[in-house]
Formats: C-alpha cells, sequence, structure tokens
DNA sequence: AGCCATTGACTACACGCGTAGACGATAATA
DNA sequence: TATTATCGTCTACGCGTGTAGTCAATGGCT
C-alpha cells in the first residue's frame, strides 16, 4: 500500500485539516496543483481503497479523514528510503544532505540538540 | 530520468564492478533477485535509455557501466526525498530516523563528528 | 415545477515498471 | 560442417499512476 507522490499532496492537506469534502480538497490544492475536480475525487478514492483514508457521509457528500497519521507516513518513508538506498544506515544520508544542499545554520543546531538528546 | 527500484539494484553491481557484462551482472544478482536473463538485460537497457548506463562493445557482447556516480545518485535521491516528504527540512528526517530504527551507537557517534565538521 | 450547480460513480487512457518469452545471430564445440 | 550454447533485439503484458471525461442523482433557486 504504497502512497504515491501525487496522493501525498491530498495526504497533507488531510493532515492540515481533517474532515473536509473534496471540493474543499480542491481548492486547498489550487495554485499548487493545476488538478481538475475528478483527479483530486480519484486520488482521495484510491486512498480510501489502501486504507490511508477514512469517509463520513454527510448529508449527500463525503469528509475525507486521513487515517495514517503524517507522523507514522514519515517514520515509515524514511526508514523504507533509508533501507533501499543507504542500506539501512542513517549517517550517510545526512552525510549527503550535509553535502549537497547545505543544511542551514539551524538545521545544524537542530541535528546537535538532537544528538545530545540522542546520547541519553 | 528516475532509477526505479529494480533499476537500482542492477546499478548497485554496476558500482561495485563497472565495466561488466550482462550475464555477469545476472549471476552477481543470483540468490538476491530471481530474475531471469531478460529481466536484467532489460533493465540494463533501460538504464542505457535514461543515460545512467553506458555501453562498450566486448567481441559480440556488451559491458556496461554506471555514468552516473553511486555518491551522485545518493545524494539526487537523498535530495529529492527530503524536499518530497520533509519539505527540505532534513533535522525532522533524522529525528524520525532516531525515533524509529534506533540508530546504533555507531551511528549517533558518526552524527555527532559529521555535526563538528559542519560546524566550521 | 423545472433548471442549474454540486457531488459521487463509473470509465478511460497513456505511460512507466516489473517481468519475461521468442527469435535470430554468432561463437564454440563435436 | 552441423549442433549447441551464448548473447542481443524485438515484443509483450498486467498493474500502478497521473490525469481526466461523462453521466446520473440530488438539492437549491427561480
Amino acid at each position: 500500500m504504497q502512497i504515491t507522490d501525487a496522493e501525498l499532496d491530498v495526504m497533507r492537506v488531510l493532515w492540515a485539516s481533517p474532515g473536509v469534502s473534496a471540493a474543499e480538497v480542491h481548492t486547498a490544492l489550487e495554485g499548487q496543483k493545476d488538478w481538475s475536480r475528478q483527479t483530486v475525487k480519484t486520488l482521495l478514492t484510491r486512498l480510501c481503497e489502501k486504507g490511508a483514508v477514512s469517509t463520513e457521509a454527510d448529508g449527500r457528500k463525503f469528509l475525507y479523514t486521513a487515517q495514517i497519521s503524517q507522523d507514522d507516513y514519515e517514520t515509515g518513508a524514511a526508514k523504507s528510503f533509508v533501507d533501499k538506498v543507504f542500506s539501512g544506515r542513517a549517517a550517510p544520508l545526512v552525510a549527503h544532505l550535509a553535502d549537497s544542499r547545505g543544511l542551514t545554520e539551524d538545521d545544524i543546531a537542530e541535528l546537535e540538540s538532537l544528538i545530545e538528546r540522542l546520547k541519553s
């Protein structure tokens, strides 16, 4: 049950505001994704089939809510990415990020305190 | 020009030993991937079309060599992954890795010295 | 009561990916 | 020289994904 790239954009809307209608998801993505209503609807339907989203009837429409938390999704995605590309080793990944996209001062500070926390 | 999961397994062989034949790639993957010769060949062909691999004739067969270095691939993959899932912020990613899959002592030590290096 | 707007359901379609068969050429071998 | 093994090329096929059209029902407005 993979959440694809397009579906992820929809999930982000649902994480930000649970219990929205398809139309609301569509407008929330306006200006960012040039998708038709139907495209959004299809993505929502597929997410429901995958169990990542649940629906609740509200009159003649449905309200959609994420069933997978953003945190769980991110954890899973991070894990499978590191497994796939870095054979499970996290350090090389951070090294690459550092080299390539220049972590900001803030990032580095954040990582530093994270490391402090991890050492205990 | 995305390198897909299956293609990545092939790339790994090419990174480990540049200039190998399709048959050698196939045998290198035996026991790990239960792929037919043709499957390996197809993946190699697609990687060539994508420009990720180059060929060099050797008698009647071809030797395949990665054109994209493992380092470049990893850098790109890390960057697009972080952009896609974490909006470009690296720190949350590391936090997730820390929480979910328990970084080893070694990982943490490695990250620590990495952070030290980054602070300069 | 009839028409328009909203919303869901069904259907579609091209392309990428994972997987591989069939065929043909060439080299090695008997 | 005739057979077999090796290797490349062409072709295929089902499924997932990105993207969307069409139709039908229902509700609001005139």
